[in-house]
RNA sequence: GGAGGGAUGGCAGAGCGGACGAAUGCACUGGUCUUGAAAACCAGCGUGGUGAAAGCCACCGAGGGUUCGAAUCCCUCUCCCUCCGCCA
C-alpha cells in the first residue's frame, strides 16, 4: 500500500506519479475523499465511546457511595449512549473498509529513475552480454543446428515429455524426464549454492493464506492469475516471493538484524489467464515452474545496495552458465503493481529465435512492507518504521532449460551443457539420444 | 479425528467484572556513584488511530455476545503444548 499520509497531505503528487502507470487521477481523489469520511465517523463514534466510558465511572462511584438512584439513572443514560456508539461504529467500520479497499487496489508509486513509458516496447535495454564479450569477441551468431526449438529437441532427446505432462494435468504443465528431470535438479542446486554465502536457504509451503498473498499484491487484485483452493482458503503460490516477504509479517525488527536476507527454490503457479493462446508451445509460458529465488528485507539507505546485489547474482548465474542475455530497465507503465522499479533478464533462446524473461529484480520501496506491517526498530531507539522489500529472480528455470538445451545444441543433435553444472551432473555435460 | 491444558508488553510472568494500558522480574535507555567498569540506587521504557493542541480512542491470540462497565463471564474460530487414534 502507499502511505495513506501521504495521499491526505498532497494527492495531487500521488496522482501525479501514478498517472506514469496509467493511474487515473480519479482513482486517488476517491481515496482521499472516502478518507475523510471515514475520519468524521471515527470521531463522532469516539466521542460517543468517552462519554460512555466516564458514565460508567460514575455508576461504579455512585454505587460505591450507596446512592442506588443516582446510580441506575446514570446507567441508564450510558445504555441509551452505548445503543447510539454501537450504530455509530458500524457506520465508522464500514467507511474503514471502503478506504482499505480502494488502498488495497491503487499500485506503488513508480521511482523516478524508472523511464517514462507505457508498455514492454518503451522499457530501456541498459546492457547486454553473451560469452567472451569480455575478452572482445563480437555478439554470437547461432549456426542452423542450434536454430531447433527446444520443444523439437525435448521430445526427440526424450527429456521434455509435453504430451504426457498435458495428461496428467492438461496443457502447459510440463513432465522432463531423464537427463532433463535431472538438468532441472542441477540448476537448482547449482543457483542455491552460490547464494549460501549471504542468503539463508528456505523451503516454505507450496500453499499460502489469503492474507500472505495480500501482503505481496498478488490479491485481491490478480486473483485470476493464481490458483485457488477454496475449500481451505489457500492459493498456490505463483512465486517464492509470496512466503518469503510474509516470513516476518507483523513484527518489529531490530535494525542491526538488518539487511535479512532469504533464498528458496520453489514450485510456482500461475494461471495465466489473460495469456489464452499466447505462447502455447514448449516451455515459454507454462503453468508451473521451478524459480529460486532472492529476497531481502532492508532498511531504506541498505535497499538499493540489495536490489544491485541481487541483479547482479542474477546475472553472474546467466554467465556461468554461458548464456546470451541483456538487461531492461522497466519503464513506469509495464512495472508490476507492487513494484517501484524492476529490471528484467532476458536470455537469448536460439532455436526459437527470441529473448526469455528469466529473472526479474524488483525494488518495492515499503508498499509490501506496509501490507505486511513488516517494521524495523532504529537503532537510535526512535520509534518503529516500514522495512523496504527487494526480490529477483535466480533464476526461472524452465526458460533456462529451454534456452540452455538450444544454445548448447550441436551438430549430431546431442546438447552439449556448460562446465558451471559438471559437478551437479556427475560429470555428465552431454545428453544424447536414448 | 478424540480428550485435556494454554495464548497477556522485546522476553518471562501476575491479574480472573469497576480507578488495569495492565504488578513484578529480566532486557534496554538516561542519570547518580566510580580513575574506568561492574554492582547498587534513581528515572524512563509497547503499538496504532484521531486531533492544531490539550486530549480522546483502540489494542491482553482472532471474531462475536452479555453488561452501565470486560484482559477478567459466555459462544465460535485459529495457533501452541500433552495424551490417544491415524499416517509418509
Amino acid at each position: 500500500m502507499i502511505d495513506l499520509h501521504l495521499i491526505r497531505s498532497d494527492p495531487r503528487a500521488v496522482a501525479t506519479a501514478l498517472a506514469r502507470r496509467g493511474v487515473p487521477a480519479a482513482e486517488v481523489e476517491r481515496v482521499a475523499e472516502l478518507d475523510v469520511v471515514h475520519r468524521a465517523l471515527l470521531q463522532r463514534q469516539e466521542a460517543l465511546r468517552s462519554e460512555v466510558k466516564s458514565l460508567s465511572k460514575e455508576v461504579g462511584a455512585a454505587r460505591k457511595a450507596g446512592d442506588a438512584t443516582l446510580a441506575s439513572a446514570l446507567a441508564d443514560q450510558s445504555r441509551s449512549l452505548g445503543d447510539d456508539e454501537r450504530v455509530a461504529a458500524a457506520a465508522a467500520e464500514r467507511a474503514g473498509e471502503a478506504v482499505r479497499s480502494a488502498m488495497l487496489l491503487l499500485p506503488n508509486v513508480p521511482s523516478h529513475e524508472a523511464p517514462d513509458g507505457e508498455g514492454a516496447d518503451d522499457n530501456v535495454e541498459v546492457r547486454r552480454w553473451w560469452p567472451g564479450m569480455d575478452e572482445g569477441r563480437p555478439e554470437p551468431t547461432y549456426a542452423d543446428h542450434q536454430r531447433v526449438p527446444h520443444w523439437d529437441i525435448g521430445e526427440k532427446l526424450g527429456i521434455l515429455d509435453m504430451e504426457r505432462g498435458a495428461r496428467l494435468a492438461g496443457s502447459m504443465f510440463p513432465l522432463y524426464r531423464g537427463a532433463g528431470a535431472r538438468l532441472l535438479r542441477a540448476l537448482g542446486a547449482f543457483a542455491l549454492d552460490a547464494h549460501a554465502d549471504a542468503y539463508e536457504e528456505i523451503r516454505p509451503p507450496t500453499f499460502a493464506l489469503t492474507e500472505t498473498l495480500t501482503s505481496t499484491g498478488h490479491l485481491p487484485k490478480f486473483s485470476d492469475e493464481a490458483y485457488q483452493m477454496e475449500r481451505d482458503d489457500l492459493w498456490a503460490i505463483p512465486t517464492a516471493e509470496v512466503p518469503l516477504t510474509s516470513m516476518h509479517r507483523g513484527e518489529i525488527l531490530p535494525e542491526a538484524d538488518l539487511p535479512i536476507r532469504f533464498t528458496a527454490q520453489t514450485a510456482c503457479f500461475r494461471r495465466e489467464a489473460g495469456a489464452a493462446g499466447r505462447d502455447t508451445r514448449g516451455l515459454l509460458r507454462v503453468h508451473e515452474f521451478d524459480k529460486v529465488e532472492l529476497f531481502a528485507y532492508t532498511t531504506p539507505d541498505q535497499a538499493f545496495e540489495a536490489h544491485m546485489d541481487i541483479l547482479a547474482r542474477a546475472e553472474s548465474l546467466l554467465q556461468d552458465l554461458g548464456l546470451h542475455y541483456r538487461v531492461l530497465d522497466l519503464c513506469a507503465g509495464d512495472l508490476g503493481a507492487s513494484s517501484a522499479r524492476t529490471f528484467d533478464l532476458e536470455a537469448y533462446a536460439p532455436g526459437c529465435d527470441r529473448w526469455l524473461e528469466v529473472s526479474s529484480v524488483s525494488w518495492f520501496s515499503d508498499y509490501q512492507a506496509r501490507r505486511a506491517q513488516v517494521r524495523f526498530r532504529p537503532e537510535d531507539g526512535g520509534s518503529p518504521q516500514l522495512v523496504h522489500t527487494v526480490n529477483g529472480s535466480a533464476l526461472a528455470w524452465a526458460r533456462i532449460w529451454a534456452t540452455l538445451v538450444e544454445t548448447g545444441r550441436q551438430a549430431d543433435g546431442s546438447v552439449l551443457l556448460p562446465e558451471a553444472l559438471s559437478a551437479y551432473l556427475g560429470g555428465r555435460l552431454v545428453i544424447e539420444g536414448r
